[in-house]
DNA sequence: GCCAACGTTGGC
DNA sequence: GCCAACGTTGGC
């Protein structure tokens, strides 16, 4: 590829669309259809093969980042606007010019534990994130290398509590061991 | 081109 | 359910 990969985040409303229906997709993949936003459009003609994404569920409890994917298939028309039954139905929208557009992704990876909104606020590193940012409802957002790498190192870092945290609680249920003279 | 009214997003 | 922050629409 003639330029390195670029970073993005996605919403999505896990009651419409969430990264488990992302897993359960065919090929892992989605087209993602719908965004009736010009700033979140062109973010999308600007992806190429290869760029990461946060996959980010908005309005959950908690709203927050659970996962990568990865674009696989480049800005193409999304149909959804031309059909008059679909929900995103646009009266603007043409075969000729089609106005909306859409990418296909890919499932990455979904973090062990979901990063709530409240958990990035908290990092340095993250405070000049668009999606930070007050009153932030872009759907389609760069992301800067930098942050793509804090977050997924963060939900390395969160999976490793959690295990900590399991194992903690399943540790009294444990037979007492016999003490033993050590040979160490 | 201005701007008020309206619709939508999304955190809380 | 509330409401702040936007984006869009349409009258003028």
């Amino acid at each position: 590829m003639a330029t390195k990969p670029s970073f993005w985040l996605m919403k999505s409303e896990p009651e419409s669309f969430s990264i488990q229906d992302l897993a359960r997709s065919p090929k892992k993949t989605t087209d993602w259809s719908g965004v009736r936003n010009y700033q979140a459009r062109n973010f999308m003609r600007d992806m190429t093969k290869g760029d990461r994404v946060l996959f980010y569920h908005s309005s959950a409890d908690p709203s927050a980042v659970v996962g990568t994917s990865v674009v696989v298939k480049e800005a193409y028309p999304d149909h959804t606007a031309l059909d008059p039954k679909d929900h995103h139905y646009d009266p603007k929208a043409t075969k000729e010019k089609p106005i909306w557009e859409m990418v296909d992704i890919k499932l990455d990876e979904i973090f062990p534990e979901p990063l709530p909104l409240g958990e990035l606020r908290k990092v340095k590193a993250l405070a000049d994130m668009e999606l930070l940012r007050k009153g932030s409802r872009l759907s389609v957002q760069p992301v800067r290398p930098r942050e793509f790498e804090v977050v997924v190192q963060l939900a390395g870092q969160a999976a490793g509590t959690a295990k900590r945290a399991a194992k903690k609680k399943a540790a009294p249920a444990a037979k007492p061991r016999k003490k033993r003279s050590s040979a160490r």
